[in-house]
DNA sequence: AACTGTGGCAACCGCCAAAGT
DNA sequence: TACTTTGGCGGTTGCCACAGT
C-alpha cells in the first residue's frame, strides 16, 4: 500500500487495498474522459492487474483489516525531510535510541517509532557505506543466497555498512536480471533450463536432479531448500541467530545435530579475500569441506571472459574430507544443461544426461574428483546421510535415526519444502483459489475494449463504451473484494 | 511535447516471536 | 496463563528519473 495512504486513515488496509484500486482505476477514467487513450488503458490496467496477480494473494487479503501503528495517531508517513533526518540524528547522537517506541516523542517527531527505526538503519546510521556496490560485494551476495535463500538481514551482516534493504533492492533491481541473463534461475540458483524441465515434468520419481526448481521463494535457494531444512532442524542454541523467520516449520530432523550454520558462513565469506572487512566471528571450524560453494566468477570475468559457466565451482585446494558439495560443471556441461545442444528428439535430453550439484560426498572420491565431474543424484534421504554430502559429520548419529527420516521424509518434499499439510500446502490452495475467484471475477474486459475501437466508433462513442466497461469493472471488483 | 516503459530506491506493510505486563 | 507491546524481518509499493516512442 505504501506511500498512496499519505494523509489518509484508512478504516482497515483491506478497504485500503481495494480503495487504491478504486482510486486507480478512477483515475483511468478521468483521463480517458479527456481524451480517448487506447494504449494506455492498455498499459496501466496491465500495469496495475500485473501488481494485483504478483503481489495479492487471498491470504494476503483476508489478513487485511488490522491497524498499523500509524493509524493510531497522525503521524507523518512518505519520505523524510532533511529537518526530520536531523532531529533524528541529533536525539540518537545524544541519547541512544532506546526504546524505538519513544523515540519520535522524544526527539519531536510526528512518526511512529518503526519509521524512526528503519530511517536510522536505513539511512542515518554513521557506519553505513555509501556508493555503488563493488564486483566483490555482488559476487558474494549471490553465493549467500544460494545458501540463505530471502534472509536478507543475514545475508546483510556479511556486508558490513550495507543494509538488508539495500540488498535486497539490489538482488531485486539488478542481479535477479543478470542471473536470468546468465540463465541461471535466481531463486533456485539453478540453470533455467533445468528449472523450466523440472515445471513441465513434475512428476517425479527416480530423476532426483529435476526436482528441485519450483521452490518457493520464501525458502531460499537450492542450498536454501538444504540450509533451511538444516537450520530448521538444529538444536544447537548457536545456531538460533541464522535461523531468522521460519521457526515454525520444524520437522522430525529436530533429532540430528548440527554446527553451527554461522560458522560455515563465515568459512564462505572468508573465501572472499578482497572482502577484508567481512566479520569472521570466532574460530574456523574444523569444516569437512572448505571454500564451499565458489562461483566461477561470471561478472567478474575472473575466467578471462571466455568460460561461460556460472555455476559453483569447487576449491582447488580444499584438502578436506569433503572438496565441495557442489561439483565442477564444465561449460559444456553448462551448456548442454542449459538446452543449447538439446536434439530436436529429445528435447530433455541435455537434462537427462547431465546430473547436477551433488557430488558423490565419499571422502576418497570427492576429493581427487576423478570422474566426469558431473556428481551424482540424490537418491534418498538415506543415501544422502550415507554419502556425508552434509559438511556436518555427525548428520548421521545413527541407523534408527537413518530408518526414522526415510519413514517421515522424501526428498520431493524436502526440496520443495512442501510437506503434507504444511502451509505451503495451503499457500497453493490459497493460491488457486486466488486465481479462480480473483482472476476470473476482476480482469477487465479488455478484448470487449478492443473490439469497442475496433468498430468505428466516433470518439464520444469511445468515451461512453470506455465509461461503462469502467462502470461494469469497478463493480465486478467490488463484488470480488466483497466476496473475499 | 506528451506519453510510455523501466529501473532504482525509500519507505510502508503485515507477520512473527520475544519481551513485558 | 493470557494479553499487549515491541522490535525485526521479508515482501511490496509508490515516487522519481530517465530513456525511448
Amino acid at each position: 500500500m505504501g506511500k498512496f495512504m499519505n494523509g489518509q486513515t484508512p478504516h482497515t488496509s483491506r478497504n485500503t487495498y481495494i480503495d487504491r484500486i478504486m482510486r486507480n482505476l478512477m483515475q483511468l477514467r478521468l483521463a480517458s474522459r479527456r481524451r480517448p487513450m487506447k494504449k494506455a488503458y492498455h498499459s496501466r490496467c496491465n500495469h496495475l492487474y500485473r501488481r494485483l496477480q504478483s503481489s495479492a494473494s487471498v491470504s494476503a487479503l483476508l489478513s487485511m483489516g488490522r491497524h498499523s501503528c500509524c493509524y493510531k495517531q497522525k503521524l507523518r508517513k512518505g519520505l523524510w525531510s532533511p529537518e526530520e533526518d536531523e532531529k533524528l540524528m541529533n536525539h540518537i547522537t545524544k541519547h541512544g535510541h532506546g526504546c524505538w517506541s519513544t523515540v519520535p516523542k522524544l526527539a519531536g517527531l510526528q512518526r511512529c517509532g518503526k519509521s524512526c527505526r528503519l530511517r536510522w538503519l536505513n539511512y542515518l546510521r554513521p557506519d553505513l557505506k555509501r556508493g555503488a556496490f563493488s564486483q566483490e560485494e555482488e559476487d558474494l551476495i549471490i553465493e549467500l543466497h544460494a545458501v540463505l535463500g530471502n534472509r536478507w538481514s543475514q545475508i546483510a551482516t556479511r556486508l558490513p555498512g550495507r543494509t538488508d534493504n539495500e540488498i535486497k533492492n539490489l538482488w531485486n533491481s539488478s542481479i535477479k536480471k543478470k542471473l536470468r541473463q546468465k540463465g541461471i534461475d535466481p531463486n533456485t540458483h539453478k540453470p533455467l533450463a533445468e528449472v523450466e524441465h523440472s515445471k513441465a515434468a513434475p512428476t517425479i520419481s527416480t530423476e532426483r536432479t529435476s526436482e528441485s526448481s519450483d521452490v518457493d521463494p520464501s525458502s531460499g535457494g537450492a542450498l536454501g531448500n538444504l540450509s533451511h531444512l538444516l537450520s530448521e532442524t538444529a538444536q544447537s542454541p548457536e545456531l538460533l541467530p541464522v535461523l531468522g523467520k521460519h521457526r515454525k516449520e520444524t520437522t522430525s530432523l529436530a533429532h540430528l545435530r548440527v554446527p553451527p550454520k554461522e560458522l560455515f558462513l563465515d568459512q564462505l565469506v572468508s573465501g572472499h579475500e578482497n572482502l577484508t572487512s567481512c566479520r569472521s566471528t570466532g574460530p574456523i571450524p574444523n569444516f569437512p569441506f572448505q571454500q564451499l560453494m565458489c562461483y566461477n566468477n561470471e561478472f567478474g570475468n575472473k575466467n578471462g571472459g571466455s568460460n561461460n559457466s556460472f555455476w559453483f565451482n569447487q576449491n582447488e585446494s580444499s584438502g578436506s574430507t569433503i572438496s565441495t558439495v557442489m561439483p565442477p560443471v564444465s561449460p559444456s556441461t553448462l551448456s548442454t544443461s542449459t538446452g543449447l545442444n538439446r536434439s530436436p528428439d529429445n528435447p530433455h535430453s541435455g537434462i537427462q544426461n547431465t546430473q547436477f550439484y551433488w557430488e558423490t560426498a565419499n571422502p576418497s572420491s570427492s576429493s581427487s574428483s576423478g570422474s566426469n565431474g558431473l556428481g551424482f543424484e540424490l537418491q534418498s534421504t538415506s543415501s544422502l546421510l550415507e554419502s556425508s554430502v552434509f559438511p556436518w559429520t555427525d548428520l548421521t548419529p545413527d541407523k534408527n535415526s537413518q530408518i526414522h527420516l526415510e519413514e517421515e521424509l522424501k526428498w520431493p518434499d524436502l526440496l520443495h519444502g512442501t510437506f503434507t499439510d504444511t502451509p505451503a500446502t495451503m499457500q497453493n490452495l490459497s493460491q488457486s483459489l486466488y486465481e479462480d475467484v480473483i482472476k476470473a471475477e476482476s480482469q477487465f474486459n479488455i478484448e470487449g475494449l478492443c473490439a469497442a475501437w475496433s468498430q468505428n466508433l466516433q470518439p464520444q462513442q469511445h468515451l461512453q463504451v470506455v465509461s461503462d466497461l469502467y462502470d461494469k469493472d469497478l463493480q465486478r471488483m467490488s463484488l470480488s473484494f466483497e466476496n473475499i
